[in-house]
DNA sequence: TTCCTAACCGACCGTTCGTTCAGTATGCAA
DNA sequence: TTGCATACTGAACGAACGGTCGGTTAGGAA
């Protein structure tokens, strides 16, 4: 996965793929029917992964900006611990039916936090003056972009990630008092 | 282009793009040394437009505030005009030396963005309890992931979108004071 | 010792890839 | 009428692709 994620799906061949593991490409063919169940298999362990999120959300009691906020910080969780399978998941582009039922399952995970974003509004909790599916489309790509620098291990971790893109994304990058005064 | 966006650039072959054009592959090949030569014309277009905005700043009065927005809005309206070039840049992973060429290029504007949002909290205006660099990849995270879902001239046009990215960027989705009471 | 099975190898298949090239049609300047 | 550049075609190239298959090896159960 981590080589998919580095030269593309197309741009590795499973040549490349047996090199990388130390076997031949019979082998991988032993474990698996072909090169499209792998990307299958990694997609929806990304998927279920984010799922799993939204059902924990769902049973949590609390108000919508609440558990907003836990499905980002879970979220936020779930990209450190299957990093490569998420980044996988964010390139899909619908050209086979393997990728067009990844991209079903996304959108409904999509749709789920939009409904969220809607029910923070109807609380008073999320300012109303903008389309709650351009807001969550846009909180879940800051989100989702972390993929393109954040590495596991490396620099900031997870949780400090997430306390950040919360507080970005929630209070916004303005200064409110307290700052420098004007020179 | 379009169709390095919709099949990655791997997976589309010069057969693909000659019937797209409606001529032969060797048309193609009449015109340009090859398929990379594609790519780089393309990558080149939009950092040239992404860098275009950042001189324009450059050359803006006004504080670190609002020459950040203006690069956002700025940013936003390269994305509406060149969307096919901008996706493909997004895209890009370094695995031959036009993609690195672009990737060198796409660094140094991430740079001077971080700059921006440093001089922003040196004024006092950006909030100092970030790290610049993760604010900034964060902020441009958002404009970026738009591609995935902006189509020009459907839906909300570019000059709303870059209004609610903005929106969302600097003050945040909470509601501030006058929402609806508690029930 | 025998036997079976999972794991794996190396050679090979047909197809498709990016690219090349000799040749052709068109149109304009001399 | 000639000559030459531009735009393009169709056939073909070697390389690389995803995938197949007959055989080999290692290890545990009977």
């Amino acid at each position: 996965m981590e080589l998919f994620n580095e030269q593309g799906y197309e741009g590795t061949s499973m040549e490349d793929l047996a090199r990388a593991l130390g076997v031949t490409k019979s082998a991988i063919y032993h474990h698996v029917p072909g090169k499209e169940a792998l990307l299958g298999q990694s997609l929806d362990r990304a998927l279920d992964a984010l799922f799993a999120v939204l059902e924990d959300s769902a049973g949590t009691t609390g108000s919508a900006m609440e558990r907003l906020e836990y499905v980002l910080l879970r979220s936020v969780r779930v990209l450190d611990a299957e990093l490569p399978h998420v980044t996988l998941l964010l390139r899909v582009r619908g050209n086979t039916e393997v990728e067009r039922r990844a991209l079903r399952r996304r959108r409904e995970f999509d749709h789920r936090i939009t409904e969220l974003v809607r029910a923070g509004m109807d609380s008073g909790e999320v300012r109303c003056d903008l389309d709650p599916a351009v807001a969550s489309r846009l909180l879940f790509g800051m989100v989702n972009s972390t993929v393109e620098w954040y590495r596991p291990g490396q620099g900031l971790g997870a949780e400090d990630l997430a306390r950040t893109i919360a507080a970005v994304a929630f209070d916004g990058l303005r200064s409110h008092g307290g700052g420098q005064p004007d020179r």
